[in-house]
DNA sequence: CTTAGCACTCCCCTAATAAGAGTGCTAATT
DNA sequence: AATTAGCACTCTTATTAGGGGAGTGCTAAG
């Protein structure tokens, strides 16, 4: 789609004005605001236009223009300049990352408080996957004759714990037993290849125990369940009340009754490209019920295995400048702390 | 406040008419609906009679008549019967719980998930706090030279976890002649009592590690400042969307902004009487923001000592018997899980 | 004491009207 | 040939007025 410069100009300048406005933008307006030399009956004719290449709509006979889902997407890829945060938003961004724990629980929240607080959209977090992660320790603590707590950490600094039943009669011997042949046999090595190659090996080692290396095997897989249903967790529901499309309550309904659905927003963020800030707008999201959405993604990572999306749920009146710039630094920052290169 | 017979049965009907339909309740409604033997008029006299003593009110002139917060309150104490929850329904919350891990988010997690499927109310859920607990064992679990992971087991099985930083050069024998003196010394105490008097005795033993004992009584004391401040989770906000009372935006922002401020929220449930459940209607709540809302609240605890609230937060016209038997449930088998006493 | 009957009040819905914003077209201007 | 002033036209939104209806309060009769 070839457009002229003042096409363009002006096609910027709905799209802007109706992002700050929420309102359908008139000739007259752009006239005033955007000093572009021509009086609005030129850029009534310049919308005429846009409007008849698809990139702009009017709600109704008298009213201004609105950006089309295919105006954002011009907008977006050709006229949008790329923005950063401010060194003070930055700061706050890294401030609520400075904890070292790396609890999955801990580092969710605090991620999800950042992004927050630098948007009013709604946050959709899914991750991280300890997929790739290669093991470190296992170590078992005894709570009752019956039940263990077994803790699992990773190269990376990430650590993970859940309490398994033990099989009775066992004797406090054997669980250290198990928890020295599951250390050395296990040392170094990802999830998967656990799961999949050394069992049988470890296994023999471990007859007598078989039981109980049975039950810590059924943690470690179900954290690796848990990781391939990949929960997505939401944050920042309470903002988006701020935005003016959701003054009504149909509206709220209908946003939260298609977020209440995980499945669709797995799909939605799985549709990242993992090498750069994604931006799916209206109809692109592929979902009927999400056509009036945009989603803003990007993926974080340790030590690059990609282990995790940020993504930002907006109208698709979004502030896609923002957005990208807040989804970009704080995928960023995450990626540093995941992988021990914090710079704190 | 004495109210013959027919008194009582017409400002339960209002009560119970009202709690259904969310709309004032006129004469002729309570003359068709609940069987008294007399006509509209005696009724209407009945219900001047009962908006005199402030237990009912009129929203206009011309309009049937809504229970005032008293008029709940007479209700609530008087007339209403108390009812339980289904055994279906109990399945429901007892198969939520039927998992044996303690760690805090799990527990809180499914208690949330629990009352949000039994009730369209919002979820308020205080602790449970560790105050009264006595510590079992804490383990040590280095993660890199200069962190190690701090696992705490309480008797009653609750596991919590939290990663220090360690003072460089440090010896592994170090932390793990610290953890042995802790246990020895700390076991079968509070945490309170840990910290308040016996302090000074394991410094005397441990002058040497000083620096890590004092990294990790940090994080002992941050555990139970945690539980001082005493966060209060929060669930089914888009349960309440349900309730007619919210079918316009600005409830539903009033709502939202006072839920957001959690110092009010704890003030709420501190209320709650240790004894019973307890019920909290408009203005008694003490809040003007909250003269619109009830809350409906019970504790739950460990051994016998409380250490947590569950409370449901609604409209005025709230099914006070569904939510007593909910809360109160609920609570039961929070308490019967965390003092080990389950029951499955 | 109860109740039928009726006037009265107030809400809520609908239709009608006015005001306003913005466009599209035409004709004049550069 | 492109731009622009001017104006008629359209559609929305706000306001007002009126009718219908629900429900009460009062009075007088049972």
């Amino acid at each position: 789609m070839g457009l002229n410069t003042r096409k363009q100009q002006v096609l910027e300048a709905i799209v802007e004005s109706h992002i700050i406005t929420a309102e359908p933008v008139s000739s007259r307006s752009i006239a005033r605001k955007y000093r572009l030399g021509v009086s609005p009956a030129t850029i009534r004719n310049e919308m005429s236009d846009l409007e008849e290449m698809g990139l702009i709509e009017q709600p109704h006979t008298s009213a201004g223009r609105v950006p089309s889902q295919p105006g954002y997407r011009y907008y977006v890829d050709r006229l949008m300049k790329k923005i950063n945060l401010t060194s003070r938003e930055e700061r706050i961004a890294r401030a609520l990352f400075a904890q070292k724990a790396k609890v999955l629980a801990n580092v969710i929240q605090s991620t999800i408080k950042t992004v927050t607080q630098l948007t009013d959209y709604l946050v959709l977090l899914s991750g991280p996957q300890l997929e790739n992660a290669a093991l470190k320790t296992i170590k078992t603590i005894p709570l009752t004759p019956d039940e263990a707590l077994v803790v699992i950490v990773t190269e990376t600094g990430w650590v993970e714990s859940k309490v398994v039943d033990l099989p009775s009669g066992l004797a406090a011997d054997d669980l250290e037993y198990i928890e020295n042949v599951l250390n050395t046999y296990f040392r170094g090595l990802t999830f998967p290849q656990i799961s999949r190659t050394i069992l049988n090996n470890v296994y023999d080692k471990l007859i007598k125990q078989r039981q109980v290396l049975d039950r810590i095997m059924e943690v470690v897989e179900a954290l690796l369940q848990e990781n391939e249903d990949e929960v997505i967790y939401l944050g920042g529901a309470q903002n988006i009340l701020k935005q003016p499309e959701y003054t009504d309550i149909a509206a709220v309904r209908n946003l939260m009754s298609f977020i209440e659905d995980e499945g669709i927003l797995r799909r939605i963020l799985h549709k990242t490209n993992p090498r750069k800030v994604t931006v799916m707008i209206g109809r692109e999201i592929n979902y009927d019920p999400a056509a009036g959405y945009s989603v803003v993604s990007s993926v974080y990572s340790i030590g690059g295995n990609v282990v995790g999306t940020i993504g930002l749920l907006g109208p698709m009146r979004m502030d896609y400048a923002r957005a990208m710039a807040v989804v970009e630094y704080t995928t960023g920052i995450l990626s540093d702390v995941l992988s021990g290169d914090a710079f704190f």
